[in-house]
Order: C-alpha cells, then structure tokens, then sequence
DNA sequence: GTCGAGAGTGTTAGCGTTCTCATCCCCGAC
DNA sequence: GTCGGGGATGAGAACGCTAACACTCTCGAC
C-alpha cells in the first residue's frame, strides 16, 4: 500500500491542467459528444481502445451531475449548464480513463489484479485531471481515518518542539497525519478536554508528550479502541510510555562531579510533581549514597531559569557548595547567573551540571556540561510503539527508557583543593 | 452489558452511562422484545417512559442493521449474536430518542424548528449513547474539514514554537482543528510536498510559519480554493503575510544604543535569505543613516549561538566595537561569550542588545536588554486571517505588521567616556 | 468438448451525515 | 367550513469512496 497514492502532485511540473481541464469534460450531459474530444486527455483517452463498443451511453440519465438541469425553460440541448464547480472524482477519471470507478480504485490502492495497461490508463488519467482522492469519503467507508493526535503543551521548552517534528516525520513515514491539540495546563480536566477534541476527529491513536502522572491519568481514559502513548512522563502504569532514562541521566551527573572530586553534589530540581524531575532526584540521590556522600536538601522549584537563578542565590551564600546538578539547562542557567552575582566563578569555585542539552548550552558562561537526550528520537520512537498497538503488536507493558548520555563542556571541573 | 458502544470517554464527572442517567430509570431494559433491538440503549429505551406513550413502534421492517443477521438455520431466537461492535449513529440516537436521524441532525447542528421537548429527548439519548457525530461522514457531505493545515519547520527556536500554540489556540476557538506538516528545510520543493501532504487532507487552510521567500513562493501554489497564510517572512505579495515589524524593531534597538552613547552600532544579522533578517539589517542600517553615523560592514550567518560566537570573536578584537545589535538573542548569547572569553565586559565595555526575547534572555550574563515579539499573538492572528479568507471576508494585501517592543535590562549601557 | 481456476473487470451496496422536499398539524382568516 | 401559512417532522437522495460479489474471458487439464 503505496503509503499514500492520492498524492499525485501533477501540477508541479507543469500541465496545469490546460483547458478544460479541471472538471473532468462535462463529457457525461452530452450522450453522443462531440464534446467527448474537448478535454484533454478525454480524447485520447476515450478512442482508445475503448474496450468493448463503447459504453452506449452511461446508462440511465445519468446520475453523475447534481441539479438535474434546472433550467426547463431552456431549449440548450448541448446543455452547457455552469458546472457547478464539481470536483473531479474517481467517476470522472474512470470515465477518462475509459474503465470502471472500481477499478480506479484499485489502482489507486495498488490492489492486484489490474493489467498494467488499464494501470497506466488510469494513472494518466488521474494526472491529466488532478484528481485527488477524497479522504473523508475514504475514512467514512475504512473507518480508518489514518490520523494520529499530538496534545502537547504550551511551552517553549526545547524538548517538546524537538519532539513534535520527530512525531510528525515519524507519523508521515508510517502513512499517518498528524492532528494537535494543546493545552494551557497539565491538569487532568484540561488533558481530558484535549483527548475528546482528538477523538472528535475520529484519530486513530494518541501521542501525548506528558511529562505528568496526571497526564498519563487522562490519557488512560481514552475510548478503548483509541490507544495512547505518552512521552516524557508518568511512573505509573497507565499507560504506555516512553522516555529517557532520567535516573541514569542523573547518575551520570552526579558521578562526574564526584569523580571531578567534590565531596558532595547539590542539586536543584524541577517541580516535585513531574516524574522527570523525581526520577532526576532519585539517580543523583542513590548516586550520592553508594558514593557514601552527604545528601544536601533539596527545593523544589519548575524548570524555568528564574527558578534556577532563585535557588542559585541560596546556594551561592554557602561556601560549603562546590558543585551543583541543575535539573534543566535553563535552571542552570538561572544558577549560572546567580553565582556570577555572587561573585563565585564556575567552574574555579564551584561547578555546574545541566540536563537536556539545549542547543545553547553550548554557549553559556562558561559552556554547559550537561546530559543529553535525543528528543527527536524519543519522538520517533513513540510513533512507533503506537503503530505498533494499532496494528496490534504486542508492545513491552512497561516503561522504554532511552539512554542518555554525558556531554562534558567547560562548566565542571576538579575541585580546587 | 452495553459492551462498549460508545466509545468514549464516559462522563467525565461521573455518571458513565449508568443507570442513574438523567431522566428516569431506563432500568426496566431489556424486558420487552428480546430478539427485536439488541441494540443495548435500544432496549432499554424503547421500553423506558419514553414520554408521550405514544410511538407506536418505529415503523418499518427495520433496514437499520447490517448483515441481515446470516444464521438463518440458527434456532438461536434470542439471537445473541454477537455484536460486530457497530458504532453508535445517529440512527441509534433517533431510535433512543424516538424521533428521526434527520431531527437529531437538527438538534445537533442547532438548527430552528424544533420543539424543546424533542430537543431535551435528542440530546439526552445522545448523552445516554455517548453518541459521537462522525466527522468523515460530515465532511464528506458538507466537503468542508473544518481542519486547516500548519507548516512548521524543524527548529528550536523559541519562536516557531510558541506560534504553534497560538495558533492551535486560535483555530479550536474557531472552529477548526489543525493538522501539522513540517519540512525539514525551507527550500521550495519540501514545503510544496507538504502543501500536497496537507491537501491531501483536504484542510480547507494553510497556515505556513513561514520565514523565507521561497516558502511563500510554494505557498502560492497551493490549489486555488485553499487560501494560505504566511506567518513571519517574505517580503514580495506572493501570499497574506503576518510579522512583526522587523524594521521598527531594529530601529528601536539601534536607537536605544545610539542614545545611550555609542558613535555607532555594529549588527551581527542572522541569514541574509530570509526576510526577517534583512528587515532587521535596513531597520538598522536606517536609524544610523539618520542619526549620521557611520555604517560598518555586516557578514552574514545564521540565527544559532554559533553564529553569534564567530562573528563575536572578531568583534571582540576590534576595539572600535563599543555596541553590538543581534539578529537574534541566540546570536547574541554567542557574541557574549565570545567578548567575554577576550576579556571585554558586557556592558562597560560593550553594549549588547538582542532581539526576540526568548524566555531565557532575562538570565543571561548580564540580563539581555532586546526586541520582544509576542509569537503567540502572531499566531492568532494568523488564525484570524485565514478564517477571514475562508469567509471571504476581504482582507489586507499588504502584509500586516505587528509592533515589537524593546525590553530594557543589563547588557546595554551608556558609553564610558 | 467440458470444466474449473483465476485473472481482469464491472455492479451494487452501503459507510453516517446533511440537504431537499414532502407531510402533517394546528391556527387564525375568510 | 375551507384555505393558507408556518412550525415541527420525516423520507429519501446524495456525498465519494471501498467491499463484496458477479461476471467475462482465457487457459490448461481432463
């Protein structure tokens, strides 16, 4: 199943379609038709090898056209009433093409059984008219509507944009669109408001990037028969999920730190309430305890660099703090500049981890260590784990977790003593 | 029972279909004909209180199920035949509502002409069935999506991001969902295959975030009959254009410089193929010519930190340099650190002012004084625009042009003389 | 020659809505 | 009483497609 036939782009090179293009020739009012020559393709197509004594006339009065003729008074026997614009169908290329509706629809849908002449046939005739496949007729009849729904949220972290367009390539590879649907907050109403929009457009499945168990909580109330993914988020298992492996993100940070010689690691979290950034706690902590180091406190906070740069002044107060893992590059950089305030300089006086790896981090003062994770890929990949279960596929019931890895830069380094 | 007819979502609040449900106790249930309706609710309903006793029975021989039930031989009078789980319809609301398909399209699309009674009846069935218009049906008679097409591109920007928010935002609150295309480069080939991808889907509007002239170029292609909406670049009329006002805003940021000193302003523009870019650059070039300054060189780049660093580094050897607009405040967060790395300090020794106002700009070292747009308002209005166009509403020829502002913070200041 | 298999093709039903009429009522005007 | 008008309904007919058959040939086997 050629992913999708219907795109047959013929434009683009160029025949646009010429003269009378564009409604397949009217050819049907007029029985015996000299106008059966006017489009195009129509004559070629229709001397062609017409098959058996051509067509005697389409049976019946024709059904094809919409008002049947109106205009009584009107003599007009070539009746060249306005077409309505109609738009070209598999009927007006099965005409031109001189074959039946079904068989149009075969060769579109690349089934067997067609002989390639009548393929071809068809396949110029599609082109001469640009004829493009009617997916809502399509999706009525298949109740396949060969869409998948994105709910995203409003943020302009780096993470979820990087996602969505690993999604939508993924989703279009597969023979899927994608349909979105965001929302403002992570709560459960609004999420739930978000899934019945999708499921209005009757999508097939539901990726949503959720970074909450609050999230995963709606998703599970999904109409069966509509599976869902969610990336990011959710230790619970309500639903499929997918995402990096964050405690082993933060083991990576705290184990650099600590094998750079500081005697202990802080760190400032994200929101408690987001799986991330526990599971980001939980890696540094047990990475602390097997090293036998002290656990500093922790505040929670959210993701944002103002949080970061609160929390940082805190810690630049104390002395003690030689070393800090942020939970997110944009924390880091709120630390960054708290520091410096501070008058402490990283990584001299005290150094700094991040997570995410966003494009800029690279350039911050001083470059950012950071961990990285490939977004792109976990979108990609959660594409594929809802395909699976549309097709049916046995899927792993618990969480797949990507491997994140350590991107040393300039912000940490070995401690002064 | 009711196996799972609906496939939804069952009432949010509680009440899933119960018993309970609004009106009277449809409890009695399936008492009555045993073999006639084996639609669940059918059952029930039929032998519920439904209003006026009346109703003698639905009339007819019933053509509303599918298979005509095949087993004939079958003694099986119960007829428990299992439910190819058909989708609950319209039909099915009628029958629980005792009215016809053709009234609940009424109530449904809120159309005059009908009493309360019947109304309240439709739309408790509806409630009852967790009935759920099909809209492929819909839109294949109607041949209107209520979708409209968006074309992002792969970035991280902040910008892009938010206007996809705005923009899903906007459209739900107008009626249309929003399906996304994106392309991995802005060259015309890839946005006309997604311009194709998104006709396919027969969106009724494309919305391109739309940065360069060759996007809008395909754009243009677009079928007529699918108006399009460019957001943020190209400068010829190809297509409706939405941006803020580039040339404003760099005016804003080279004046703030000026005045606050400098003898002149040096810019490190972002690519020289996009619009916005070049608007920044005249804007720029503008507001020194007026102020009879002197106009130094420029060297094209890109819009990444990247690109700032370079160029930084060879501002920074200049000490002629003593203020610095950016294309962007990713270029500046570059130029930053390319000053600092040559020992120069931000801003006693250089001013630096950004554009954009990305979410972090206020962290940076020090804070970055720059140009904000508001992304999600562009969004919106994009939305509007295109709805405009769908209308037929008449709309601007000229591009619309929002008004930038400029975020005063630390890293512009009044010369050391 | 008769048959059966199977390729190639056409015919006819729907899919679940909306649209266009036709119908049925109830009312006030004549 | 009869009629016309309008509100409330219902009965099909599309919409453009795919699914399920039915049909027509052509071959090769018997």
């Amino acid at each position: 199943m050629s992913p999708d036939i219907g795109r047959l782009v013929p434009g683009r090179p160029g025949a646009p379609t010429a003269p009378g293009a564009p409604h397949g020739g009217p050819a049907g009012g007029p029985a015996a038709d000299p106008a059966g020559d006017r489009s195009v393709g129509g004559a070629r197509f229709m001397a062609a090898p017409v098959r058996r004594a051509g067509f005697p006339s389409p049976a019946g009065p024709d059904r094809s056209r919409r008002g049947p003729v109106a205009h009584a008074g009107g003599a007009a026997p070539d009746a060249v009433q306005v077409p309505p614009p109609r738009k070209v169908g598999m009927r007006d290329v099965a005409r031109l093409a001189g074959v039946s509706h079904q068989t149009v629809s075969r060769v579109l849908n690349d089934l067997p059984n067609v002989s390639d002449g009548t393929r071809s046939r068809v396949l110029d005739a599609v082109r001469i008219l640009n004829y493009r496949r009617n997916l809502a007729a399509r999706t009525l009849v298949t109740s396949r509507s060969r869409t998948i729904g994105l709910i995203g949220f409003e943020t302009t972290l780096a993470g979820p944009a990087s996602m969505i367009y690993g999604i939508e390539k993924a989703a279009r590879e597969a023979g899927y669109y994608v349909s979105i649907a965001t929302v403002r907050s992570l709560d459960r109403h609004a999420v739930l408001d978000a899934v019945e929009q999708l499921c209005a457009q009757a999508v097939e499945g539901i990726i949503a990037i959720a970074p909450k168990n609050s999230v995963a909580d709606a998703l599970a109330q999904a109409p069966p028969g509509t599976p869902t993914v969610g990336v990011g988020g959710a230790d619970d298992g309500a639903v499929p999920m997918l995402r990096v492996d964050n405690v082993r993100g933060a083991c990576l940070a705290t184990r650099h730190l600590l094998d750079l010689g500081h005697r202990t690691v802080h760190h400032v979290p994200g929101p408690a309430d987001w799986p991330e950034g526990r599971d980001r706690i939980d890696g540094w902590r047990q990475t602390l305890h097997a090293a036998g180091a002290p656990v500093p406190p922790v505040a929670a906070g959210d993701w944002s660099a103002r949080s970061g740069y609160l929390r940082g002044q805190v810690l630049a107060a104390d002395a003690g703090v030689t070393a800090v893992f942020c939970g997110n590059d944009h924390i880091a950089l709120g630390v960054l500049r708290a520091l410096h305030e501070a008058g402490r300089t990283v990584p001299d006086d005290v150094s700094i981890v991040g997570f995410d790896d966003m494009p800029e981090s690279g350039y911050f003062l001083p470059p950012l260590t950071t961990v990285h994770q490939d977004f792109a890929e976990l979108g990609r990949r959660s594409v594929g784990l809802l395909v699976a279960r549309l097709d049916g596929t046995p899927i792993p019931t618990s969480p797949v977790h990507l491997a994140p890895s350590l991107i040393v830069r300039a912000s940490a380094a070995r401690t002064q003593v």
